[in-house]
RNA sequence: GUCCCCAUCGUCUAGAGGCCUAGGACACCGCCCUUUCACGGCGAUAACACGAGUUCGAAUCUCGUUGGGGACGCCA
C-alpha cells in the first residue's frame, strides 16, 4: 500500500508556525514511504476565505520547499462530488432532513447548557422507526444531517496519542449540508479523504473531536478508515497559545525576520519529534529518520533562542554569495545600496559567524555602505589624547603601504609599539571611527575590508 | 458543565520495568582563548507534578488527585 498523506489548510489567513510542522511531518511521511503529499485547500467557508490566504501558504510553502505531489486541490471545485455523495446518502437513509432553525437550535443549547449537560442536537428531526416526524415548515431550507450512530464506541489507534475512544452517546447527528445546500467541513474532508485514498491523516490535535465523527461517516459510505496522526499544538515562547500577540506566527514572518528556511525546518522537526540526541540534521537525513513513534503527545512551546543557535548554525555553513543575496535585499530596504568596494560577501565572510539572523548581518553590513556619523560620547571616550598622536602617526603609515590585512595589521603593530600603547587603545578608537561600534572583528580585517581612500576619509574626519 | 487529550531540568527532548546516582541540546552561570564583542573549547547549576497500587525492582504499567490544554457551530 502506498502511503499517501495530505495538508489541508483553510484559506482563512497566512500559514503559520503550527501548520507549518503540520505540513513538514506529513509531506516527510510520504517521502519516508515514497508515497505521496497531496495539497488540499479547504476553502467552503465563502466568509472567510479569500485568494491572498491562498497564496500565502503557497508561498510559505515554497519557502520552505515543500513540494506537493498532487494538488492543491480546491474543495469549492468539487462541490458535485459532495452533492451527489449528500444524495446518496439520503437516499440510503444514512442522512436526513432537518427544518430546526438556528434560533430554534440555540435555545435547545441554551436549556441544555443550563441544566449542565453537554450541548448536542436532540434528532428532533431524525425518522426512527415508530416515530412521527413533525410536519416541516413551509418556506424552510432544511439542513442535511449525517444519522450517526446512537449506542457503541468508536476508537481508533491514534498513531501519537494511542488508542482514542468516543461512546457514541456524546456525537450528535451533525450537518453535513446547510441550508444553501453547500456541504460542510466534516462531511468535505471525509469526501475528500476517501476519494483521494489518503492513508494517513497527520493533523492539529484540535481535530481529535472531529475524528470520531468522521469515522463514522466513512464507515456510512463503506470507505477504509485511514490511520491517524494528532500533533499537539505549538505554544507561543511565552507558553501561552499562539496569536497575532506573539511577533511572528506566519513563517514568512520569519523569512522577514532574517531566519534560513533550512533552519526553520530543522527547528519545526526537532520541535515535537525527536531521533535520539539528534539535534541538527538536512531535511534529507530528517526524511529517512522521521517517523510517527518519536512525536511527542505533548504541547510544544516555541523557543526562539534555540531558532536562533540554529539559523547561526545554518548561517556558518551557508555560501557566502548565498547569504550576499539575501542580504543585499534588505540593505536595499534600507535604502542603502551596496557598492563594490567594500565588498558585501567579504563583509559576510567576517561577520557571519557572529550573528544569528540574515538581519543582523544586514545591520553589521550598512555601516561600510552608509555615511557615518559616529556618536560624539564614543568618540569622546576613545580619541584620548594619547591615542591621537598614534593614529595620525597610523594614518600616515597608512597611506604609504600596501594595501593588505597583513601590512595593516603591521602598521598597527609598529604604531602602538612606537607609541608604547596596548593593542585596545588604538583599536577601539579606529573601530568607532570606521564603523561607529565598540564591537567589531578584529580591527585589521575590518580596516582591509575599506579600500584605502574610505579608510582615510573615515579617519581624516576626526583627526584633522 | 460534559467529553477528549496532556504532564521528565527555565525551554526542546532521550527514556518501551533493572543499562538512570535520569542522558543530550538551547538558554543561564563560571573558566579558557582574545585586540573589543562574538565565535570556539572546557566546566557547573538544573527535572521524573502528587498519592496509592502492581512488581524482587517503576520516570517507565494501573488507578486516583492536582494542574494545563482542546472540543462541544448551518467555522475549518
Amino acid at each position: 500500500m502506498t502511503v499517501r498523506t495530505r495538508f489541508a489548510p483553510s484559506p482563512t489567513g497566512y500559514l503559520h508556525i503550527g501548520g507549518a510542522r503540520t505540513a513538514l511531518f506529513s509531506w516527510a511521511y510520504a517521502r519516508r514511504h515514497e508515497g505521496q503529499f497531496i495539497l488540499r485547500i479547504e476553502d467552503t467557508d465563502l466568509e472567510r476565505s479569500t485568494p491572498e490566504a491562498v497564496q500565502a501558504i503557497l508561498d510559505g510553502m515554497r519557502w520552505l520547499n515543500l513540494a506537493y505531489d498532487e494538488g492543491p486541490f480546491y474543495q469549492m471545485q468539487r462541490m458535485y462530488r459532495y452533492k451527489e455523495v449528500i444524495q446518496h446518502m439520503l437516499e440510503l437513509g444514512l442522512a436526513y432532513h432537518c427544518y430546526a432553525s438556528p434560533t430554534e437550535l440555540e435555545q435547545m443549547r441554551e436549556v441544555q447548557r443550563a441544566r449542565g449537560e453537554k450541548p448536542r442536537y436532540d434528532g428532533r428531526w431524525r425518522p426512527e422507526a415508530e416515530k412521527e416526524l413533525p410536519t416541516p415548515p413551509a418556506g424552510v431550507q432544511p439542513v442535511v444531517r449525517f444519522k450517526n450512530p446512537l449506542t457503541g464506541y468508536v476508537a481508533w489507534k491514534d498513531m501519537v496519542k494511542g488508542v482514542i475512544e468516543f461512546a457514541n452517546e456524546e456525537l450528535d447527528d451533525l450537518i453535513i449540508a446547510r441550508a444553501d445546500g453547500t456541504p460542510t467541513y466534516n462531511f468535505c474532508v471525509v469526501v475528500d479523504d476517501w476519494d483521494m485514498g489518503i492513508t494517513h491523516v497527520i493533523r492539529g490535535d484540535d481535530h481529535v473531536n472531529n475524528t470520531p465523527r468522521q469515522i463514522n461517516i466513512l464507515k456510512a459510505l463503506g470507505a477504509t478508515v485511514p490511520q491517524y496522526a494528532h500533533l499537539s499544538m505549538i505554544l507561543g515562547d511565552d507558553g501561552t497559545k499562539l496569536s497575532k500577540r506573539h511577533g511572528a506566527v506566519s513563517v514568512m514572518q520569519y523569512d522577514e525576520d532574517g531566519y534560513l528556511p533550512e533552519a526553520v525546518l530543522n527547528y519545526l522537526a526537532r520541535l515535537g519529534w525527536s531521533h535520539g540526541d539528534e539535534e541538527i540534521f538536512s531535511v534529507e537525513q530528517f526524511c529517512q529518520w522521521f517517523d510517527l513513534d518519536h512525536i511527542t503527545p505533548s504541547a510544544a512551546q516555541f523557543n526562539t533562542e534555540k531558532l536562533n543557535w540554529l539559523n547561526q548554525h545554518y548561517m556558518k555553513l551557508a555560501d557566502n554569495a548565498r547569504l550576499a543575496s539575501l542580504v543585499q535585499p534588505r540593505l536595499a530596504a534600507r535604502n542603502i545600496s551596496v557598492n563594490e568596494s567594500p565588498a558585501l560577501e567579504a563583509i559576510i565572510a567576517l561577520y557571519k559567524e557572529r550573528v544569528s539572523t540574515l538581519n543582523e548581518l544586514a545591520d553589521a553590513a550598512e555601516v561600510f555602505y552608509m555615511e557615518l556619523h559616529p556618536a560624539q560620547e564614543l568618540l569622546d571616550q576613545h580619541l584620548t589624547a594619547e591615542a591621537l598622536p598614534a593614529l595620525r602617526t597610523l594614518m600616515s603609515r597608512f597611506t604609504a603601504i600596501e594595501w593588505h590585512a597583513s601590512t595593516i595589521a603591521a602598521a598597527i603593530k609598529e604604531t602602538i609599539a612606537e607609541h608604547n600603547l596596548k593593542m585596545p587603545k588604538i583599536a577601539m578608537p579606529l573601530r568607532v571611527m570606521l564603523t561607529g561600534q565598540t564591537q567589531t572583528p578584529s580591527v585589521d580585517a575590518v580596516v582591509a575590508l575599506f579600500p584605502r581612500e574610505m579608510v582615510l576619509e573615515r579617519l581624516a574626519k576626526h583627526l584633522e
